[in-house]
DNA sequence: CTCCCAAGTCATCGATCGATGACACAAGCC
DNA sequence: GGCTTGTGTCATCGATCGATGACTTGGGAG
């Protein structure tokens, strides 16, 4: 796979975007373990060394490969944050990671604590945190965390394990229940 | 790591099953591709040569450590399977697996497609299709899986982000919670 | 055209992996 | 005690891994 047909034979810049593309690929569809280097080389139909020259070692390679900003939460009403971050996580087309979201992508390769640190980060102090502020009443943090387990989860079902329902159902399905889930979890209980 | 101190020096059944138990807590912790037959036959204080002599391949020994029966569910309310399948799946201390479920375990290792096959098997067929079986109204898959989706996401943010929130929160301060969540998905959607 | 630096290649290292087959040794039986 | 059977060990294979350093080659500047 070269990722560009024209690029040029000796530009470094373009080389090295050319790696950091297969290496996402690669990340995403097979994990950290599962990839070589040599096989993010072959992709690019470049030698296996010039990942180290530009990349220094595969850990910083998948450092520079996962990294992603958070994206600014419009600060709406919950139904909005909720739609936002729905799209956002779980059915923004990521084609640089085969579709997937770079949490999914961490998820895939957790086998090293220092992954599961950015993922932790990522989500709660990235993603959850808009979602505990606007909880009112008790544990606010337990429920943006739930929330973010149904996110998680979704995406999980989709990609890893791609259960049939949650896999087919196209945004505009999912988004009303997921909405209802969220809702009745910003209600106080209801004691009849 | 000796499982069992008095463990006899000779004893086929005995050695077999601290591989066994040996190979859980390592595939739990380490995922498949983290984790050697050379560690696991060293817990154990054994040959390496022993996994093999035994399981066959380490792709057996996988098979048969995470193996695990799906608990007939108890035909109750939608209230009494969710209590049952959140304490299965989430908060039952699986000890042999270093306390996570066999689910998150396989997920730990799902950069293999069988793998995910029995993933894809063991919930939708198995955990889930109870839910599908209770939901009235349309889309009664897509909501069954919503609340796989809940489940796993709840037992990834406590195995593998280790979120701090629902790591800490005890079953009684979370089932009420879920159960909010799943009666939310149960009703018909409100329009007012 | 030539020179020179940067882009890319090649050969190779040491470690680790799963896996195999020949071998050593303890236990039960006679 | 000698023999058989089965439990466990040892040495080792071939492949693959990340990583390193010396080497080659292309392309722009002069």
């Amino acid at each position: 796979m070269l990722t560009s047909m024209e690029r040029k034979r000796r530009d470094k810049a373009a080389t090295r975007a050319a790696l950091l593309d297969a290496a996402r690929l690669r990340f995403a569809r097979q994990g950290y373990d599962g990839t070589g280097v040599r096989d993010i080389a072959a992709d690019v139909g470049v030698d296996p060394a010039l990942v180290f020259r530009y990349f220094g070692s595969k850990d910083d390679l998948f450092e520079e490969a996962v990294h992603v900003e958070i994206p600014e939460s419009a600060g709406g009403s919950l139904t909005d944050i909720t739609a936002a971050l729905l799209n956002d996580v779980v059915f923004a087309d990521r084609q640089e990671f085969d579709g997937e979201h770079p949490l999914i992508v961490m998820l895939r390769s957790s086998g090293r604590a220092e992954v599961r640190d950015r993922l932790r980060h990522d989500l709660c102090e990235g993603y959850l945190r808009t979602f505990a502020d606007h909880f009112k009443g008790a544990a606010p943090d337990l429920r943006a965390e739930l929330v973010g387990a149904l996110l998680v989860g979704i995406g999980v079902m989709r990609s890893v394990v791609a259960s049939p329902a949650l896999t087919q159902a196209p945004y505009e399905e999912t988004l009303p229940l997921v909405q209802r889930l969220v809702a009745a979890l910003d209600q106080p209980p209801a004691h009849p």
